[in-house]
DNA sequence: CCAAAAGTGTTAGGCTTACACCCATGC
DNA sequence: GCATGGGTGTAAGCCTAACACTTTTGG
């Protein structure tokens, strides 16, 4: 490629990743975290990320960062925000895009994240993160808040099959809230994008609860074309 | 600043800004374009940019943008996108980072808009764009529709004093719809934002038309917390 | 007096929200 | 048989959306 532009300022691009996951069995959104690899800030607590290499689209070079750290493709992914103040990184002029990822914690390889140094921390308990790195996921968290009303992304962080409950209380530990039940399920069903299964979850209860699962072209549909999930506060 | 990141690749980077405006005469959606003053693509139609610099903010290198264009300060701005394909610019690797911004075109010095061949065209005659230009104006009046609906942002297309029917207009033009009079008049009002003066606007009409013009306290409120105006469709 | 634009209320239907009891089962 | 969590319906209020005529005044 002719290079129009060789006399130009150049700068160093990152990305960062927020990894939002859902551990069904605590009911807490959680948030992967690392430790700091390299100077400056070494060992403290941050968001996994890297640098935009010469050949690599910046969606691209956020796909790889969470490939390497999770060994997951095929994650929910969206860019969230661009954060460019000149002193935002101590160790030199960085402009980083930040985007947010959600999987479920069970998809993961805990060996895997331990040989990065990776931990699940919740969201309601964030340790101090590096630069603005709190900023970013304060962004994030609101996008996601905002997102799932707009598509149905929280099944992202559930496994295939998952109950009625467990799904209601992802969106009470995405809120931070508590959701009316009745008016919850009626409204998800309404929507005709669960699949009621004949088997049941027993663990949690005596009765059992029945396993749902999306109806993947429904869900494909309500991805392109969004819908609106508005909740009640109590 | 110690620079520990010195032997990483580093990027161009630049802004691109969605500069909308408002004719409140004919009652159009605008889009201030320019003729490319340098290679690649010299001459073509494309939205006003430039490059980041070294001791730049991002933002701060959009506002700059937009005054070297337009000589205005304080303007409504906003971040839309991060664009990052390897491929996007075929001058070189350029990720550029996209703004949209609303003024009102009376505010602008048609000397100056000249000067840089600068040009209004209505949002719905928009001439074709240099690389990916046209997604990035797509983008951003999509969120000018949502935003507008969240944050009455509307108004920075308006002069200080606007009527009603004024007001109304520019929603038709951003929302290229019909709009039902009563129920916005009704919406408006409720959310008691707007000051209604003594004076008319008597040029359009034999009865004349009252100004209003919004409270700037009760103004700020809703930009910070958000409310929800939604139209309906005839 | 008439043309042209401004201004004004009401009603039906749908959606949101609040709320409490029965069901199934393992122990 | 009882403790535990799962599952179900209805009514009130609010918001949205559809709809047409009167007012003002310059020419």
């Amino acid at each position: 490629m002719v290079d129009h532009y060789a006399v130009l300022e150049k700068h160093l691009v990152a990305v960062d990743c927020v990894i939002f996951g859902y551990d069904i069995r605590d009911k807490e959104l959680k948030l992967l975290l690392i430790r700091r690899r390299f100077e400056p800030e070494l060992g403290k607590w941050s968001l996994p990320g890297g640098f935009v290499k010469k050949e690599e689209g910046v969606s691209e070079a956020a796909r790889r960062v969470l490939y390497q750290l999770t060994g997951l493709k095929d994650v929910y992914m969206k860019q969230s925000y661009a954060w460019g103040d000149v002193h935002r990184d101590t160790g030199g002029r960085v402009i980083t895009i930040s985007h947010f990822a959600l999987i479920n914690t069970f998809e993961l390889n805990p060996v895997m994240t331990e040989a990065s140094a990776a931990h699940w921390r919740s969201i309601s308990r964030i340790p101090e993160l590096i630069f603005d790195h709190k900023k970013i996921v304060e962004r994030a968290h609101y996008e996601l808040k905002e997102g799932i009303k707009l598509k149905p992304v929280g099944f992202e962080l559930l496994p295939e099959k998952f109950t009625l409950v467990q799904l209601q209380d992802l969106y009470e530990a995405i809120y931070q809230r508590k959701i009316d039940k009745r008016n919850f399920r009626k409204k998800i069903i309404s929507m005709n994008l669960l699949e009621k299964l004949d088997e049941k979850e027993k663990e949690t209860s005596k009765k059992g609860a029945y396993y749902y699962r999306f109806i993947p072209s429904k869900y494909d549909d309500f991805k392109r074309q969004g819908f609106y999930f508005s909740l009640d506060v109590q």
